[in-house]
DNA sequence: ACAGAAATACCACTTAAGTAGTAGAGAAAT
DNA sequence: ATTTCTCTACTACTTAAGTGGTATTTCTGT
């Protein structure tokens, strides 16, 4: 708590912008180090201020703040962007999370939770909300996964997908499972043609699906 | 609001189980339609039991938790996992999202967190620390594989790289970067070198990490 | 007891992937 | 200016993967 928490906002709207810095910069624990009104802007220069936590917005003319993320994050990777947003719409959260977002609030909340957004961030949260969380996780379950896992393939046929997913030789899936390499051959045939595709990595990305 | 959240308990210490059936019990818009004394007993016959939340102990004699999620969560993929664990061991907690569970709280937390939790959980959330949370959303973002990315393999080398992880074939990739087939396979055996393996599965692997 | 599904095994063949070099053109750094 | 890096292209070869059959056993449900 010694520290304060530094941080930058990028929003293309004067208003929002300097309403957000005036509610940030009255925190006692936090402060604004500079505020930018686009996202150029923002990626030639960002690097020269220390800040803990940028408020990005995602909707912006020109370049958007999802890709500003992307760009951004790796080269300070200790900095942690806190997506704003006025619509909760999955695809963009989703995608600013891959591109190394922490967290999102949504635009038109209270200051109140601004601010705790911003402190739950900086102390190693990740801000969002229930809908979102849930969106987050059943990613990563292996639930679409399953239908085909479980209706699709049998239980042999599902041992031998996850040895070919870890990247396995025939012959290595053969000793493991101590059957013969053709075996194995005919096995990969049949899961091939239920799932429909003619190769290990397509397999793998049909079932495994892929994020994003 | 109508319909009262039905709950399964699935708990070894009798004490614990009967002090969670009691509280949940105690709620008006929750019903605890049965409890189970440990993993295997569940398994048998939980498919006979209308519920809608799962209460699962992570730490049980026999089969675990984690174990029991994975098994059961595909049967009734509508039924929400809420794991109870005494220690936030991150290792353990990821597993159980991978294997169908959609949040957990700790047993030392008050009985108006249970409550909480059980409720979020029931409307659509996934309750999880704020830790936990940030876990969860910084094994999206692709952090370590930036790493890989960046300063092992040339620009080229990522572009090749991803369309391999996609499953396309050498002359697919030779024809949608416009460069001969020999081209491709030198850079990918440039790539495989500098990952230090063999084949492309091991590439994907290494690159976009698996998940768990 | 019997039908059907699943796992096992084998064969013959084609195609793709991976290994290991050399080498030239162009860009970037020194 | 010269070295170094990257991308490009080629040859030659080996190994693995994928295709498409047949056939036997074993287990499960009727």
């Amino acid at each position: 708590m010694a520290k304060r928490i530094r941080i930058i906002i990028v929003e293309d709207d004067k208003e929002i912008r300097e309403l957000a810095e005036g509610i940030l910069s009255s925190e006692k624990d936090m402060e604004v180090v500079k505020t930018f009104p686009n996202g150029e802007i923002f990626l030639k220069s960002w690097v020269n201020y220390e800040c803990d936590v940028v408020l990005m917005d995602i909707n912006m003319p020109g370049k958007n703040g999802i890709e500003c993320v992307g760009e951004a994050k790796p080269k300070k990777p200790q900095v942690q962007f806190l997506i704003s947003t006025v619509f909760e719409n999955p695809q963009y959260i989703f995608q600013a999370l891959c591109n190394g977002a922490t967290g999102y609030m949504l635009k038109n909340n209270t200051a109140d939770k601004l601010v705790a957004a911003v402190r739950e961030i900086a102390s190693g949260g990740s801000p969002m909300s229930a809908n979102i969380a849930r969106l987050v996780v059943d990613s990563f379950s292996r639930k679409q996964t399953a239908e085909i896992h479980n209706e699709l393939l049998t239980s042999r046929e599902k041992e031998i997908l996850d040895l070919l997913a870890q990247g396995l030789m025939y012959k290595e899936i053969a000793s493991k499972k101590e059957i013969g390499v053709e075996t194995v051959r005919k096995h990969v045939y049949n899961i091939y043609e239920k799932l429909q595709v003619n190769s290990r990595t397509e397999a793998i990305n049909k079932v495994y699906g892929k994020q994003l």
